[in-house]
DNA sequence: ACTACGATTAAA
DNA sequence: TTAATCGTAGTC
């Protein structure tokens, strides 16, 4: 079942909870690239530090932010890695979930071949869990770019549904956000949250 | 127009 | 630990 608009009419924290375990959806060529999302992270927009919102700033980049729930704001990061977003919140509230990791379902041959230009059978061991395992690894894997920046996610194209496994249950852990080191004290907020004893989250401890 | 740097990753 | 690599945002 497809997320509907209401899903993410919420604010990023509520939403980056929610959105543990669901399935995100490329649908490309007439196939489907499915990876279960394991981590996120919420930025908050106009107190937070840590997010390109903050302060209110609007700008061309930031400005799917300030639109309706339930798009995709994706940017350019280092200048070789794109990052998949969520937009969260009514429009006029620039909050977004960070998508940092997500487990393979379906296409994985075809996140193998985008990831390292090779068959699924032929990657070596510890290839299979570093597919996704990355905000930039699961963008190059899905083949998300800018293109889908502004995407509506309850479209047909990258859209976002429900777990098949609805009664799957799963811990949630809550810790500091990954690479914010100039946020000050939003660098300690508890907004990164993955699935428990997931393999495919990004970074182990600190 | 000019410049500094990043919600990362892979390689050394 | 460090280089890669360029769009974005802030400044002049």
């Amino acid at each position: 079942m497809k997320l509907n608009r209401s899903f993410y009419s919420k604010n990023a924290v509520r939403l980056s909870k929610d959105l543990l375990g669901k399935y995100l959806v490329h649908s490309i060529d007439g196939k489907e690239l499915v990876g279960k999302i394991v981590e996120v992270e919420a930025y908050m927009g106009i107190g937070d530090k840590a997010a390109h919102s903050y302060k209110g700033r609007r700008t061309a980049r930031t400005e799917v932010m300030y639109g309706e729930e339930g798009h995709a704001y994706i940017y350019l990061i280092y200048g070789m890695y794109h990052c998949l977003n969520v937009v969260a919140a009514k429009e006029g509230i620039a909050q977004a979930v960070l998508v940092r990791a997500l487990e393979p379902i379906k296409g994985v041959d075809i996140m193998a071949d985008n990831r390292y230009g090779k068959a699924l059978g032929e990657l070596k061991k510890g290839q299979i869990t570093n597919i996704t395992n990355g905000p930039g690894k699961l963008c190059r894997a899905f083949n998300i770019t800018k293109v889908y920046n502004g995407e509506d996610l309850t479209g047909n194209r990258l859209f976002i549904c429900e777990n098949r496994n609805s009664k799957e249950e799963f811990d949630i852990v809550e810790t500091k956000r990954i690479g914010i080191d100039y946020a000050e004290e939003a660098k300690f907020f508890p907004w990164r949250f993955y699935i428990k004893d997931n393999p495919y989250i990004s970074v182990k401890e600190k």
